[in-house]
DNA sequence: CCCGATATTGTGGTCATCCGCAGTGTGGAA
DNA sequence: TTCCACACTGCGGATGACCACAATATCGGG
């Protein structure tokens, strides 16, 4: 797993480095793109941390491109940044996800402080996401009738029952049971359906 | 409980009929309110809708209003208005959680759509929110004895376990077990551990 | 002082769960 | 064809959950 990263994606130089600079004075590391179609073709699954994405560039705009991202299913924070944004567009993008818009000139402080509260974000999201995945993979090893009988346990049926909707045999049924306990990891019922409805929040 | 509304603040008349009429013209119902403070002070919790607010107004802006709401508790979608935003305006307030920021002049079925989609996600809220005090008041109904075994039982534990942890016998604890399911309404373990950790989504 | 809410415990029994042991049958992959 | 994953089943026993019946004990009000 690659490590929390500031991606800054501009087509201006100048501003990559001083974006750079700043951040790594305030111990964020961050790695430049020279423009969308770079990061883009660049850009990995795993990346993780946040974009501080430039709207105003050549090719293909920041606007675009956080358009792909969201295709990709992206779920790093986005930070716009734009010299001549308007509210129409901030309005949209934040609607669509976006972390933050701001405006240049920007104070140097509030960028960084954006940029940390993102990477905070996504570090949350990050560690829930890697706890649904874990559950979703064990879930697949189920066999089609495990799947089947977990449902029915989980409506809170007795095996009798259970045997009686699927026509075969209580026996059977707790076999499947043990089996899908055994294979999702948990010790009885309670914690399945803990498993499953992780808690809101 | 009261009805849904979109609710209009604005201390123009010539805007709070042109609203309403269009709302209207479309099956939406609306109220106006002839400023701010007008509204806080008619305001009951038990409103909901939407809200369609002014942000220049005499006296209260709308920015202001919306702050009140938002100490309040209010859960109705708010949809900012205004002639005279800008850039930071609009990200501030969709950050606080504002469900729109609409510049002046705007298109009529544009308002519209966005009213309408507020008072939907509004209905949705409103009803988990009801089924969340519906678990809330039960769980108070709880003796403190009760939500500690309640607790453990969730915790996947054995009677006999819960019995030895409180120091207690196990007749007592399967007394504890019964009157929560009892007074949860719900008739397993399993079914509380759903009712208690509702999906996400 | 009596009552209701709360907490506690025991007995004995029924039903559900879980498990080891042992085995059958089927369909696909090597 | 042989091997394996998957589904299925019976038996019997250990353990847990649940319940009706029956009590004791504390505490705060009325």
């Amino acid at each position: 797993m690659s490590q929390a990263l500031a991606h800054i994606v501009d087509d201006d130089e100048a501003i990559r480095d001083a974006l750079t600079w700043l951040l790594r004075t305030r111990n964020v590391a961050a790695r430049t793109w020279a423009s969308a179609e770079e990061f883009l073709a660049g850009w990995q699954p795993d990346f993780h941390g946040c974009i501080v994405l430039d709207i105003r560039m050549k090719e293909m705009s920041g606007l675009e491109c956080f358009d792909v991202l969201l295709e990709r299913n992206n779920s790093m924070p986005v930070i716009f940044l734009t010299g001549h944004g308007d509210v129409p567009m901030a309005v949209s993008t934040l609607k669509k996800g976006a972390f933050d818009f701001l405006e240049k000139p920007f104070d140097d402080n509030a960028l960084v402080d954006v940029v940390i509260r993102a990477m905070e974000t996504d570090a949350r999201k990050q560690a829930s996401q890697e706890t649904q995945a874990t559950v979703a993979g064990r879930l697949a090893q189920l066999t089609p009738r495990e799947q089947e009988v977990m449902q029915l346990v989980l409506a809170g049926k007795f095996n009798k029952v259970i045997a009686d909707e699927l026509n075969i045999s209580m026996r059977t049924v707790e076999v499947h049971r043990s089996r899908v306990f055994e294979k999702m990891g948990v010790r009885s019922a309670v914690e399945l359906a803990q498993l499953l409805a992780p808690g809101r929040d």
